[in-house]
RNA sequence: GGGAGAGUUCCCGAGCGGCCAAAGGGAACAGACUGUAAAUCUGUCGUCACUGACUUCGGUGGUUCGAAUCCACCCUCUCCCA
C-alpha cells in the first residue's frame, strides 16, 4: 500500500527443501534469492553447509552466499544490512527478493526491520568480561547486572552466561540496557510487505530420514575432504558449523567414519527440531508439508498459489 | 573343560542393606533466543486416580523388620587358562 517492498520468505529446518523451492519460486516470479543462512556466507564449506550449486540455482542469481573467509566474525546486524542492499538492488532491478533460509534470527532481524545499534562489539569489553566469569563467578555479574537491568536479570537464567555476558557488555558499551535496545529496535516499522512460507513435515521421522540421507549423500560428495582441509586451519566462527566438527574424532582415530557420520547426523537432526521451535512460534508462516505432496510439482503449485495470491491481493502484479 | 568378572530405567553408566524410581551423561520431547545463532540456555524424562500409590535394577527362590545392594541355583555376556 504504502510503497512497500514486496519479499518472499522460504524458512524452515534444514533438508526441507527450502533451496528448491525458492529457485523453483523465483522462476516463477522473476525473483532473485536472498540466503538468510548463518553458515553458508562462509567460503569453503560447501558440502557442509549444503550451499546451493550451480546446477542447483538454474540460473537464479543468489546473494549473501560465500563471501566471507572462514576465520571472519560476523553478526546479525552485519548481515541485516547487507541483506537489506541486496534487496534494494533486486527490487531497483524490478525482480522480487526471495529471502530462504534456516536462520531464524537472521530471517526475523531482517524482515521485521529490527535496528540494532551503530558500530561492532567491544571485544576488550568483552574479554573484560570473560575474565572476571572465570575468576568471581556468574554471581557477581548478574548481581551487577540486576542493578542496571533487573529485567535482562529476572529473565535470564544464572546458566545462560553468555547472555548475561552480552547484556552487561551492551550496557558498558553503550550505556543503555540491552531490554531499552529491545525496544528502540522495534520503533521502525518494517518497509516489506512478507509472505512468510515455511516447510516442515507432519511426521517429523520423514524429516529426520531427509537429513540421515543428506548427510549420506554428502559424505559421497567429499566431506571429509573439505573438513580436513577446512579444519587444518579453523580458528573462527565458521568453525561453529555441524559438518565438520562431528569428524573430528574420525580424524584423530577415536571414532569410524560410520560412528563420526552418524553423529553429524545426530547433530543436524537436533538443529532442525531448534529450527522448527523457532519458526513454530511466527504465526504469519505458511506451512507447506512436505510429506502431504505426492511430488515436488504438487508443493511446488502449492507455494505458487500462496505467492499468487499474495501477490495479487497486495497488488504487486 | 577350568578360572576371573559382568548383567541397572531408551542407550552409556553410578549405586553395593534403609536417606533409591535409583547420581551423572547421552538420546528423545517441549521451550527460550536482539551483534558467536548450525551457537547458547531452560524444562520434562517408570506408570498412575501424581505432596500419595503402584511396578522396576537378567531369572527363580531364600536371608532380613527392610534388598538393585547379602546367599543359592539358573540363564546370558566378556576376559584369562585349556
Amino acid at each position: 500500500m504504502e510503497n512497500k517492498i514486496p519479499v518472499i520468505v522460504v524458512a524452515g529446518p534444514t533438508a526441507s527443501g527450502k533451496t528448491a523451492l525458492a529457485v523453483e519460486i523465483a522462476k516463477l516470479f522473476d525473483g532473485e534469492v536472498v540466503s538468510a543462512d548463518s553458515m553458508q556466507i562462509y567460503k569453503g564449506m560447501d558440502i557442509a553447509s549444503a550451499m546451493p550449486t550451480e546446477e542447483e540455482k538454474q540460473g537464479i542469481p543468489h546473494h549473501m552466499l560465500s563471501f566471507l573467509e572462514r576465520d571472519e566474525r560476523y553478526s546479525v546486524a552485519s548481515y541485516c544490512d547487507a541483506a537489506k542492499k541486496c534487496i534494494a538492488d533486486i527490487t531497483s532491478r524490478g525482480n522480487l527478493p526471495i529471502v530462504a533460509g534456516g536462520t531464524g534470527l537472521y530471517i526475523n532481524s531482517l524482515v521485521d526491520n529490527i535496528e540494532y545499534t551503530e558500530g561492532e562489539t567491544d571485544l576488550a569489553i568483552r574479554k573484560a568480561l570473560e575474565q572476571r566469569l572465570e575468576t568471581e563467578g556468574i554471581q557477581p555479574l548478574l548481581e551487577q547486572l540486576r542493578l542496571v537491568d533487573p529485567i535482562s536479570a529476572a529473565r535470564l537464567h544464572e546458566n545462560d552466561t553468555k547472555r548475561i555476558l552480552r547484556a552487561l557488555e551492551f550496557y558498558l558499551q553503550y550505556g543503555i540496557t540491552i531490554t531499552e535496545q529491545a525496544e528502540n529496535s522495534k520503533k521502525n516499522p518494517s518497509p516489506y510487505d512478507v509472505l512468510m512460507i515455511g516447510l516442515t513435515a507432519h511426521d517429523r521421522a520423514y524429516l529426520y530420514e531427509r537429513i540421515n540421507r543428506r548427510v549420506d549423500i554428502m559424505a559421497e560428495n567429499g566431506l571429509v575432504e573439505e573438513a580436513r582441509f577446512c579444519l587444518e586451519s579453523n580458528n573462527g566462527t565458521a568453525a561453529q558449523a555441524i559438518g565438520h566438527k562431528e569428524l573430528m574424532p574420525y580424524f584423530s582415530g577415536e571414532a569410524t567414519l560410520t560412528e563420526a557420520l552418524d553423529r553429524l547426523k545426530q547433530q543436524t537432526r537436533r538443529y532442525a527440531k531448534r529450527q522448527l521451535t523457532w519458526f513454530n512460534r511466527d504465526e504469519r508462516i505458511n506451512w507447506l508439508y512436505i510429506d502431504e505432496y505426492e511430488n515436488s510439482f504438487a508443493l511446488i503449485d502449492a507455494a505458487k498459489e500462496i505467492c499468487n495470491k499474495f501477490l495479487k491481493e497486495k497488488g504487486y502484479r
